[in-house]
DNA sequence: CATTTCCGTAAGCCATGACTAACGGTAAGC
DNA sequence: GCTTACCGTTAGTCATGGCTTACGGAAATG
Protein backbone atom coordinates (compact mmCIF):
# COMPACT_ATOMS: atom_id res chain seq x y z
CA UNK A 1 0.00 0.00 0.00
CA UNK A 2 2.63 2.64 -0.83
CA UNK A 3 -0.23 4.93 -2.23
CA UNK A 4 -0.71 5.43 1.89
CA UNK A 5 3.01 5.94 2.45
CA UNK A 6 2.77 8.55 -1.19
CA UNK A 7 -0.71 10.40 1.06
CA UNK A 8 0.72 10.34 4.83
CA UNK A 9 4.21 11.93 3.23
CA UNK A 10 2.52 14.39 1.43
CA UNK A 11 -0.25 15.65 3.73
CA UNK A 12 2.01 17.86 5.72
CA UNK A 13 1.53 21.54 3.95
CA UNK A 14 5.36 22.21 4.61
CA UNK A 15 6.78 19.00 2.54
CA UNK A 16 4.04 19.74 -0.01
CA UNK A 17 5.99 22.62 -0.83
CA UNK A 18 8.77 21.64 -1.00
CA UNK A 19 7.91 18.83 -3.02
CA UNK A 20 5.84 21.11 -5.43
CA UNK A 21 8.78 23.33 -5.93
CA UNK A 22 10.39 20.75 -7.45
CA UNK A 23 8.29 20.67 -10.13
CA UNK A 24 10.42 23.56 -11.63
CA UNK A 25 13.72 21.03 -11.80
CA UNK A 26 16.12 19.56 -9.61
CA UNK A 27 17.26 22.25 -6.85
CA UNK A 28 19.53 21.95 -3.94
CA UNK A 29 18.18 22.42 -0.58
CA UNK A 30 19.10 25.64 0.59
CA UNK A 31 17.97 26.92 -2.82
CA UNK A 32 14.35 24.89 -1.42
CA UNK A 33 14.47 25.90 2.09
CA UNK A 34 14.64 30.11 0.47
CA UNK A 35 11.18 32.14 1.12
CA UNK A 36 10.11 29.07 3.15
CA UNK A 37 8.58 30.09 6.96
CA UNK A 38 10.56 27.17 8.01
CA UNK A 39 14.64 26.73 8.77
CA UNK A 40 16.76 24.50 6.60
CA UNK A 41 17.30 21.93 8.95
CA UNK A 42 13.33 21.34 8.49
CA UNK A 43 13.69 21.43 4.89
CA UNK A 44 16.46 18.59 5.39
CA UNK A 45 14.22 16.47 7.60
CA UNK A 46 11.16 16.61 4.60
CA UNK A 47 13.52 15.55 1.96
CA UNK A 48 14.52 12.66 3.76
CA UNK A 49 10.99 11.63 4.53
CA UNK A 50 9.80 12.10 0.51
CA UNK A 51 13.72 10.55 -0.24
CA UNK A 52 12.27 7.31 2.09
CA UNK A 53 9.10 7.16 0.51
CA UNK A 54 10.29 7.20 -2.89
CA UNK A 55 9.23 10.88 -3.79
CA UNK A 56 12.63 12.66 -4.40
CA UNK A 57 15.66 11.18 -5.51
CA UNK A 58 19.00 12.85 -4.31
CA UNK A 59 22.37 12.72 -5.91
CA UNK A 60 25.53 14.97 -4.79
CA UNK A 61 27.74 17.72 -6.59
CA UNK A 62 30.34 19.02 -5.25
CA UNK A 63 28.89 20.20 -1.67
CA UNK A 64 25.55 20.52 -2.30
CA UNK A 65 23.06 17.57 -2.71
CA UNK A 66 20.70 18.41 -5.79
CA UNK A 67 16.96 16.98 -5.37
CA UNK A 68 14.77 16.04 -8.05
CA UNK A 69 11.19 14.95 -8.33
CA UNK A 70 10.46 11.06 -8.84
CA UNK A 71 7.31 10.64 -10.68
CA UNK A 72 7.18 6.89 -9.83
CA UNK A 73 6.25 7.39 -6.22
CA UNK A 74 2.87 9.23 -7.16
CA UNK A 75 1.63 6.64 -9.85
CA UNK A 76 0.45 4.36 -7.16
CA UNK A 77 -1.22 6.90 -5.43
CA UNK A 78 -2.99 7.96 -8.91
CA UNK A 79 -4.21 4.32 -9.60
CA UNK A 80 -5.49 4.29 -6.04
CA UNK A 81 -7.44 7.36 -6.84
CA UNK A 82 -9.08 5.82 -9.69
CA UNK A 83 -10.12 3.09 -8.10
CA UNK A 84 -12.87 5.61 -6.35
CA UNK A 85 -14.39 6.17 -9.93
CA UNK A 86 -15.88 3.40 -11.50
CA UNK A 87 -17.20 3.45 -15.30
CA UNK A 88 -17.26 6.58 -15.08
CA UNK A 89 -13.52 7.04 -14.90
CA UNK A 90 -13.12 6.15 -18.57
CA UNK A 91 -16.18 9.20 -18.76
CA UNK A 92 -13.23 11.04 -17.10
CA UNK A 93 -10.55 10.02 -19.27
CA UNK A 94 -12.37 11.25 -22.38
CA UNK A 95 -13.23 13.99 -21.10
CA UNK A 96 -9.04 14.92 -20.62
CA UNK A 97 -8.26 13.51 -24.00
CA UNK A 98 -11.02 16.29 -25.35
CA UNK A 99 -9.68 19.02 -24.01
CA UNK A 100 -6.32 17.94 -24.64
CA UNK A 101 -7.54 18.05 -28.39
CA UNK A 102 -9.15 21.38 -27.72
CA UNK A 103 -5.86 22.79 -26.37
CA UNK A 104 -4.35 21.65 -29.44
CA UNK A 105 -6.01 23.13 -31.72
CA UNK A 106 -5.40 26.54 -30.16
CA UNK A 107 -1.72 26.41 -30.05
CA UNK B 1 -5.99 24.37 -1.62
CA UNK B 2 -8.83 21.56 -1.28
CA UNK B 3 -6.55 19.01 -2.73
CA UNK B 4 -4.41 19.79 0.48
CA UNK B 5 -7.92 19.14 2.26
CA UNK B 6 -8.09 16.08 0.73
CA UNK B 7 -4.70 14.74 1.35
CA UNK B 8 -5.02 15.67 5.33
CA UNK B 9 -8.25 14.08 5.92
CA UNK B 10 -7.07 10.96 4.08
CA UNK B 11 -3.31 10.62 5.21
CA UNK B 12 -5.18 8.75 8.07
CA UNK B 13 -4.87 5.16 7.90
CA UNK B 14 -8.12 4.07 9.67
CA UNK B 15 -9.87 7.07 8.16
CA UNK B 16 -8.66 6.18 4.93
CA UNK B 17 -10.28 2.75 5.44
CA UNK B 18 -13.34 4.02 6.47
CA UNK B 19 -13.40 6.00 3.24
CA UNK B 20 -12.64 3.35 1.13
CA UNK B 21 -15.40 0.54 2.73
CA UNK B 22 -17.85 3.18 1.31
CA UNK B 23 -16.93 2.54 -2.07
CA UNK B 24 -18.33 -0.98 -1.89
CA UNK B 25 -21.85 1.38 -1.91
CA UNK B 26 -24.04 3.71 1.29
CA UNK B 27 -23.01 2.10 4.45
CA UNK B 28 -24.63 2.90 8.00
CA UNK B 29 -22.34 3.61 10.78
CA UNK B 30 -22.25 0.67 12.69
CA UNK B 31 -21.78 -0.97 9.44
CA UNK B 32 -18.52 0.92 8.85
CA UNK B 33 -17.34 0.48 12.05
CA UNK B 34 -17.70 -3.38 12.26
CA UNK B 35 -14.17 -5.12 12.26
CA UNK B 36 -12.29 -2.20 12.42
CA UNK B 37 -9.77 -1.95 15.53
CA UNK B 38 -11.12 1.14 16.88
CA UNK B 39 -14.64 2.13 18.60
CA UNK B 40 -17.63 3.49 16.80
CA UNK B 41 -17.22 6.95 18.19
CA UNK B 42 -14.04 7.37 16.50
CA UNK B 43 -15.33 6.01 13.27
CA UNK B 44 -18.47 8.68 13.81
CA UNK B 45 -15.77 11.64 14.07
CA UNK B 46 -13.60 10.15 11.06
CA UNK B 47 -16.92 10.21 9.59
CA UNK B 48 -17.66 14.48 10.54
CA UNK B 49 -14.49 15.06 9.46
CA UNK B 50 -14.43 13.08 6.07
CA UNK B 51 -18.23 14.85 5.55
CA UNK B 52 -16.36 18.08 6.22
CA UNK B 53 -13.60 17.66 3.72
CA UNK B 54 -16.76 17.15 1.12
CA UNK B 55 -15.37 13.54 0.33
CA UNK B 56 -18.89 11.96 1.84
CA UNK B 57 -22.22 12.93 2.06
CA UNK B 58 -24.83 11.76 4.62
CA UNK B 59 -28.25 11.18 4.88
CA UNK B 60 -31.42 10.17 7.91
CA UNK B 61 -32.92 7.27 6.94
CA UNK B 62 -35.00 6.43 10.48
CA UNK B 63 -32.99 6.13 13.20
CA UNK B 64 -29.70 5.65 10.81
CA UNK B 65 -27.27 7.89 8.96
CA UNK B 66 -26.38 6.33 6.09
CA UNK B 67 -23.11 7.70 4.26
CA UNK B 68 -21.83 7.39 0.84
CA UNK B 69 -18.92 8.21 -1.02
CA UNK B 70 -18.78 11.81 -2.85
CA UNK B 71 -16.09 11.61 -5.53
CA UNK B 72 -16.19 14.81 -6.78
CA UNK B 73 -13.93 15.83 -3.25
CA UNK B 74 -11.57 13.94 -5.00
CA UNK B 75 -11.10 15.67 -8.60
CA UNK B 76 -9.12 18.85 -7.11
CA UNK B 77 -7.02 16.19 -5.70
CA UNK B 78 -6.35 14.59 -9.12
CA UNK B 79 -5.74 17.25 -10.94
CA UNK B 80 -3.09 18.08 -8.62
CA UNK B 81 -1.48 15.33 -8.94
CA UNK B 82 -2.09 15.33 -13.01
CA UNK B 83 0.12 18.73 -12.62
CA UNK B 84 3.44 16.64 -11.70
CA UNK B 85 3.09 15.21 -15.20
CA UNK B 86 4.30 17.38 -17.81
CA UNK B 87 3.41 16.76 -21.10
CA UNK B 88 3.99 12.82 -20.33
CA UNK B 89 0.41 13.49 -18.29
CA UNK B 90 -1.08 14.49 -22.52
CA UNK B 91 1.05 11.25 -23.26
CA UNK B 92 -0.77 9.01 -20.45
CA UNK B 93 -4.65 10.18 -21.25
CA UNK B 94 -3.88 8.79 -24.76
CA UNK B 95 -2.44 5.89 -23.12
CA UNK B 96 -5.48 5.91 -21.00
CA UNK B 97 -8.01 6.93 -23.81
CA UNK B 98 -6.27 3.73 -26.30
CA UNK B 99 -6.80 1.19 -23.59
CA UNK B 100 -10.02 2.53 -22.72
CA UNK B 101 -10.81 1.99 -26.54
CA UNK B 102 -9.58 -1.29 -26.84
CA UNK B 103 -11.67 -2.72 -23.65
CA UNK B 104 -14.83 -1.33 -25.14
CA UNK B 105 -13.57 -3.29 -28.24
CA UNK B 106 -13.31 -6.88 -26.68
CA UNK B 107 -17.11 -6.10 -25.34
C1' DC C 1 45.83 23.78 7.38
C1' DA C 2 42.15 27.39 8.27
C1' DT C 3 37.95 28.98 6.68
C1' DT C 4 33.72 29.02 4.56
C1' DT C 5 29.76 26.92 2.42
C1' DC C 6 26.36 23.44 2.21
C1' DC C 7 24.16 19.98 4.36
C1' DG C 8 22.54 15.82 7.53
C1' DT C 9 21.69 14.41 12.30
C1' DA C 10 20.48 14.50 17.33
C1' DA C 11 18.01 16.20 21.23
C1' DG C 12 14.36 18.30 23.11
C1' DC C 13 10.08 21.04 23.05
C1' DC C 14 5.43 21.54 21.86
C1' DA C 15 1.13 21.43 19.15
C1' DT C 16 -1.88 18.40 16.69
C1' DG C 17 -5.03 14.84 16.49
C1' DA C 18 -6.65 10.00 17.19
C1' DC C 19 -8.77 7.35 20.62
C1' DT C 20 -11.82 5.72 24.62
C1' DA C 21 -15.39 6.22 28.03
C1' DA C 22 -19.43 8.37 29.30
C1' DC C 23 -23.41 10.83 28.23
C1' DG C 24 -27.62 12.53 25.75
C1' DG C 25 -30.78 12.55 22.01
C1' DT C 26 -33.94 10.47 18.52
C1' DA C 27 -36.60 6.82 16.16
C1' DA C 28 -38.82 2.15 16.28
C1' DG C 29 -41.03 -1.90 18.68
C1' DC C 30 -43.62 -3.63 22.41
C1' DG D 1 -44.42 5.37 28.33
C1' DC D 2 -40.51 2.03 28.49
C1' DT D 3 -36.93 -0.11 26.30
C1' DT D 4 -33.75 -0.90 22.81
C1' DA D 5 -30.99 0.26 18.82
C1' DC D 6 -28.25 3.66 16.56
C1' DC D 7 -25.62 7.59 16.55
C1' DG D 8 -23.24 12.39 17.62
C1' DT D 9 -20.69 14.98 21.09
C1' DT D 10 -17.72 15.98 24.93
C1' DA D 11 -13.80 15.56 28.05
C1' DG D 12 -9.62 13.94 28.80
C1' DT D 13 -5.50 10.99 27.79
C1' DC D 14 -1.63 9.83 25.08
C1' DA D 15 1.23 9.09 21.05
C1' DT D 16 2.85 11.12 16.76
C1' DG D 17 5.54 14.19 14.35
C1' DG D 18 7.09 18.89 12.94
C1' DC D 19 10.11 22.49 14.48
C1' DT D 20 14.42 24.79 16.34
C1' DT D 21 18.97 24.88 18.16
C1' DA D 22 23.30 22.98 18.23
C1' DC D 23 26.65 20.15 16.42
C1' DG D 24 29.71 17.60 13.07
C1' DG D 25 31.15 16.05 8.53
C1' DA D 26 32.54 16.83 3.59
C1' DA D 27 33.96 19.65 -0.31
C1' DA D 28 35.80 24.06 -2.30
C1' DT D 29 38.79 28.27 -1.64
C1' DG D 30 42.80 30.74 0.01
Amino acid sequence: MAYGNALTVLADPTRRKVFERLRNGPRPVNMLAAGLPVSRPAVSQHLKVLKDAGLVEERSEGVRRIYSLRREGLVELRAWLDSFWGDALEAFRLEAEKSYKAKKRNT
